[in-house]
DNA sequence: TTCTTTTATCGTAATGTACCGATAAAAGAA
DNA sequence: TTCTTTTATCGGTACATTACGATAAAAGAA
């Protein structure tokens, strides 16, 4: 994973509200969720909401699938764990610290 | 962690500069590490690099030490330790579904 | 004291984000 | 066909972010 994809989805989980989108999509899990579903459960107006959708689907950490006039929205598990490991794999390299390149080479 | 506390931890790792910044404050951990060093290892103004270090130290995720005219800088690892385990606790949530009230009340 | 180093902050410009209402396109129902 | 539902996108407004150069304050050196 890149750092412009790792900032990128970090970027699309720092907001609360899309932090609830994802929960919302969760719960509905069973059924297809779309993007009115996740309307009725938020304070925002629908064009907002698909905004934040948007965000979170570029990030690539929600999947699209069209099912007759809905787009339903699953979330991309997948995803969401590559970015757990990077992050895993952040901490891990600041935690070294300037003896990094002897670790990577033991001859 | 609250969700803001979330989201602002986030944001604060959702720019490549960033996150390179903490990789130079943990390259040069044995020293400490102010924001001329920070600076000289990136193509950016001191004004923008110093835009940047306030980010991140005010989402909590670096700490700052006086010391003469500079201020070094430190990673706070607890604090990154604490916005995994946030993030592994979201994913959790995620994966539970519906159910998720069963879960937590058994009786 | 004066000089230098270092940093945060100010001012500014360009770009991005977050919200809203309105609307056009797509797909199903009548 | 016409009507309804649903959604993405457009236009607009307000605010935040990212970048820069310039500058004032703080602390040490001369």
């Amino acid at each position: 994973m890149r750092d412009d994809d790792i900032a990128t989805a970090m970027r699309a989980l720092g907001h609360p509200v899309r932090l609830n989108i994802l929960r919302i999509l969760a719960t509905q899990q069973q059924s297809p969720c779309c993007c009115s579903d996740v309307t009725v459960s938020l304070p925002l107006a629908q064009s907002t909401v698909s905004q934040h959708i948007k965000v979170l689907f570029d990030a690539g950490l929600i999947e699209r699938k069209s099912r007759g006039t809905r787009n339903c929205y699953t979330i991309r598990h997948d995803r969401l764990a590559d970015l757990g490991a990077a992050y895993t794999g952040l901490l891990a390299g600041l935690a070294g610290g300037p003896i990094k390149e002897l670790e990577m080479d033991p001859v």
